[in-house]
DNA sequence: TTGTATGCGTTATCAC
DNA sequence: GTGATAACGCATACAA
């Protein structure tokens, strides 16, 4: 805490040009000295300061991530991706939450351009394009995750969304559902629209064009699926056989809601979620769902920010783009329509006899 | 990205002392100069050197928090609120994970120490009281949060855990439960055996001491409240009709293993967790619980070291012992014993049906 | 009210 | 292989 390196350089009776020489490079110095110097640190209990070295090298070796909160799965363990890599490289992370305010995520990026960090990743931006692109053009080095380039020259990570929309409402179809809902996740995110594309276009290959008032306005939240399906239910009835929604949260709340009305999952209404996150498997029913890869999309992301700051002054990269791919993970939460089904047993129809006070189409 | 305090006082054609009193104090500077300053400023984009400016200060308005993870709801939500409060002090967060390895921790705490930050806060710490006697004795400040002082002098902010035990079983045995299985989390930890703690002198005052078999091993995972309670029926069967889990995720985990086993919640068994998470009231049957306010931790742990931090040099305050109080949430997961309820309708007999291969005794 | 000069703890350039 | 010394960008004591 209190030791600099003139304290060691006395002590060691070296210069300080020695010590600085065995704290970095450790060329140049005979092994004699080096280990006079580095019984001093040790004894002392010296470590360089951050901010002189930083002063002096423009180097912070600190990288930044800024996400709109840490509540629920994906941002917790896209930072602890980050976190993991960031350490293995010697380098620290500084956290900013913006909460979901564009204000705050602004000042967070340009507290970040102010020299503290040496890059950094911005999550789930929420910002327009142009504050990336001057964020870019003066140099700085950024990666996008969970998010599109939009045509600007940055890296990005993203989940492969559209894909995984697909997959998802494929795989219901295959169980024989044709009238399924898709509770949407907020909806001015890449990530959420595409997994709706995926949606839309599996409906689409299959011949399924009609269903608009299927869509559902989320926002990721628990809350939001299932008051989303609460109100759906209350207005239109139970006139679907499935639910599709853009995260396993959203998926938990829409099970809530069906159960309160006395709609049985999976008899009744088969879900399938996004995530895979921590409760899938222990939701009940567990929650069938597209695996997304958090820490993974951190770990890259990270890899990739890290590549730019190190190759600095070397002609540039071009941009890339990785797409993490995504699996479709089979649990309860969805089985095939009862006509598919080899037995149906008295469960289900006692469970369907529960649904009242709904308009049955 | 490269403008720097002398670039704006040749532009403002004035010393650099003057931005730097505009800058700062923000006295003894006349308005007209000051708003020149502050134009250069604007237009340049111009943003002072942190390293700069802690080199010389010697305050980096960064503060620390070591974590074991990002998994789950705890950590994520007090790492919500110290960077929520943080921010609103204009200090930054640098989380350091250290994934549940002492060494990890302490190299955190060692890399906090070489004075990058100004102060820290060790959440659940794994390392012996040593280390953060060292750290605190060589004057640096630190919160320690869901951990006890073990009387060291630090402030400390924790969960009144004890009296939350208490709660939850004190309300299963005012259902009517006796036969009350507890499932602990990891038992190193404080927070863990203070609700343990609680929940045998809860039962202690009834007068029920015996059952040392009631206790089940779990690491706050889901994963672990399942097998832990799959394990126990399969040795024991189902010798009790109450489960109080350490946590939310693992009252998951437990009921996913009664339902695997065909035993009804509550029904059968009620079960009873601690946290209120994100989750707690979309599970099916939705989850009784005792809350922890997680984010009010982390606001009241950084406001502790905020207020250590400006108050350097003058005398030092006593150490302070926050305790969060806790509240029951009622929910569906617990209800009363059979012969305690008013109406014991056909669902449950046939659910009780159900059970099968299991030593009722 | 404003300007000048010094030093914070490093790294790096240059000598020796 | 080693040692002076000049920056790095800023805050501040001291002058003016």
């Amino acid at each position: 805490m209190k030791y600099t390196i003139k304290d060691v350089a006395k002590i060691a009776n070296v210069s300080i040009s020695t010590v600085s020489r065995v704290l970095n490079r450790n060329k140049g110095v005979s092994s004699k000295t080096r280990k006079r110097v580095l019984d001093v640190i040790e004894e002392l209990g010296y470590s360089p300061s951050a901010s002189a070295r930083s002063l002096k090298t423009r180097l912070s070796k600190t990288i930044g991530i800024a996400v709109p909160d840490t509540f629920g799965d994906f941002y917790g363990e896209v930072i602890n991706g980050v976190e993991l890599t960031a350490a293995e490289n010697g380098y620290n992370l500084i956290v900013s939450l913006n909460h979901h305010i564009i204000k705050e995520e602004l000042a967070a990026v340009n507290f970040f351009k102010a020299k503290r960090v040496d890059g950094a990743i911005l999550v789930t931006t929420l910002g327009d394009d142009d504050y990336i692109r001057s964020l870019i053009e003066s140099g700085f080095d950024i990666v996008l995750l969970d998010r599109d380039p939009h045509g600007l020259r940055v890296d990005t990570v993203k989940t492969d969304n559209f894909r995984g929309g697909y997959m998802a409402t494929e795989y219901l179809l295959k169980l024989g559902h044709s009238a399924i809902l898709f509770i949407q996740g907020l909806s001015y995110l890449d990530s959420s629209r595409e997994r709706f594309n995926g949606y839309k276009k599996a409906l689409k290959d299959k011949g399924i064009e009609r269903e608009e008032i299927f869509i559902l306005e989320g926002d990721f939240t628990p809350e939001s699926g299932y008051s989303a399906t609460k109100g759906y239910l209350e207005k239109h009835g139970l006139n679907f056989t499935a639910i599709f929604a853009a995260n396993d949260q959203m998926a938990i709340g829409a099970i809530k809601a069906l159960n309160d009305k006395g709609i049985s999952v999976p008899e009744d209404v088969s879900v399938i979620g996004f995530d895979d996150s921590y409760m899938a498997p222990y939701v009940i029913p567990s929650l069938t769902t597209i695996k997304q890869r958090r820490e993974e999309m951190g770990r890259v992301a990270t890899e990739l920010l890290l590549s730019r700051i190190t190759s600095r002054g070397k002609r540039e990269k071009t941009p890339r783009q990785v797409i993490i791919p995504v699996d479709l993970v089979e649990r309860e939460s969805a089985i095939p329509i009862p006509s598919k089904r080899k037995e149906v047993n008295s469960q289900n129809i006692k469970n369907s006899q529960k649904i009242k006070g709904l308009k049955i189409p």
